[in-house]
DNA sequence: AACACGTGGGT
DNA sequence: TACCCAAGTGT
């Protein structure tokens, strides 16, 4: 192990102590826990990259009540598992889990390979440190995590300046991580790192007075602890916009159409989209002759991690539409459709819901 | 290596 | 409020 920091503690001393604050304080009934399966272990911590518990927990469960078996799940059509996944986010995750779960089938006699870290990353979205989750909770044979608790623990016992997205910086987490990782009790130590880092070593006000490393820690006793660790190079927000319209049919459904398989909200519903309102132009003269364009709906913003998506949807008043566009449904807001929809696409059309094509002057 | 990828919670 | 960021991975 090139690189590695000096340990704050032996490795042993550090798993007695973690794992003596787990048996005490842990979290020993997360819905992924009892009963623990490969597959649900896998599920999980797909849900859990990048995700807080609580907000996994219901998805959790809703996803285990419709696809219990790996099988299940292989069987199922990408558009019920991107419903399922709705309001998540990084739906990528729900498209990998599912082709994930095909490949097992296929190549893998229907179970999870949790022989090794390598046969776990050969499958999508299964990275290292996920790859070593499953591998620690379900089979119990040793394998290290490295997830956004580690690495805010590590670089805090240990004082690591940098940002920890930075390969050099990570490089040395995982030396520390993979040290620390003992031979016995993995799947007790894997969740106990995890929660040590959750709900003690938190990011904004860890508890040092009662953490069992306060005498060791060099963060803690250069006084700031939270100066670990340290933030991603923030860089200027940009702003994508876009048109998104609202197209109604006699019956008041409305036109949705499933977006390319890769990319933002790749797979999912949502409303069609322009670049502009002369790709707009050409759209609707290809097909509708009577298509009135008003303004109905206040305009609609939405902010994500890395930009700023602004929709300006426009109800269009139409005839005919039907055949306008090959891949489409008419989608009736009243009884939503197991389909995927994003966040904002569907709180949009709870909005539509009353909506109707009766006249209604504006204001 | 740097960026894309969602959403909701915390301060 | 306006950030920051959470059980990361793929390209």
């Amino acid at each position: 192990m090139p690189d590695m920091p000096t340990p704050c503690l032996t490795a042993f001393e550090f798993q007695r102590r973690l794992l003596d604050w787990f048996d005490q304080y842990g979290r020993h009934d997360l819905p992924w826990q009892s009963p623990r399966s490969a597959y649900r272990v896998w599920v999980s911590e797909i849900m859990l990259q990048q995700t807080q518990v609580a907000t996994v927990i219901p998805y959790f469960e809703r996803f285990m009540a419709r696809f219990p078996t790996l099988e299940a799940l292989a069987h199922a059509d990408q558009d019920e598992v991107l419903h399922l996944w709705t309001g998540l986010g990084y739906y990528a995750r729900a498209r990998n889990l599912h082709k994930a779960a095909q490949t097992a089938l296929d190549e893998h006699g229907g179970e999870l390979p949790t022989q090794s870290v390598e046969a776990l990353t050969a499958l999508p979205g299964i990275g290292r440190s996920t790859a070593g989750a499953i591998i620690a909770q379900s089979t119990g044979a040793r394998a290290a995590i490295l997830d956004g608790n580690v690495k805010r623990s590590m670089t805090r016992l240990h004082a690591i300046s940098g940002w920890p997205g930075k390969p050099v910086i990570e490089n040395k987490l995982w030396a520390l991580a993979e040290y620390f990782t003992p031979d016995e009790r993995l799947a007790d130590y894997t969740q106990a790192i995890m929660d040590f880092g959750a709900t003690l070593c938190t990011r904004a006000r860890p508890d040092c007075v009662i953490c069992p490393f306060n005498d060791v820690c060099a963060a803690y006793e250069e006084g700031a602890p939270q100066r670990y660790p340290e933030s991603k190079p923030k860089k200027a927000l940009p702003t994508r916009e876009t048109l998104m319209l609202v197209l109604r049919d006699g019956a008041g459904r409305v036109w949705l159409e499933q977006r390319p398989p890769s990319g933002l909200w790749g797979g999912l519903w949502s409303l069609p989209q322009f670049d502009d309102r002369a790709a707009l132009g050409d759209w609707l003269q290809d097909g509708v002759d009577s298509a009135v364009i008003e303004p109905a709906l206040p305009g609609f913003t939405h902010t994500f991690s890395h930009f700023r998506l602004a929709i300006t949807p426009q109800p269009v008043r139409c005839e005919g539409l039907s055949g306008v566009r090959e891949k489409g449904i008419w989608f009736d807001p009243a009884d939503p459709p197991t389909l995927g929809l994003a966040a904002p696409v569907k709180s949009l059309l709870a909005q539509l819901a009353p909506f109707s094509l009766d006249p209604t002057p504006g204001p």
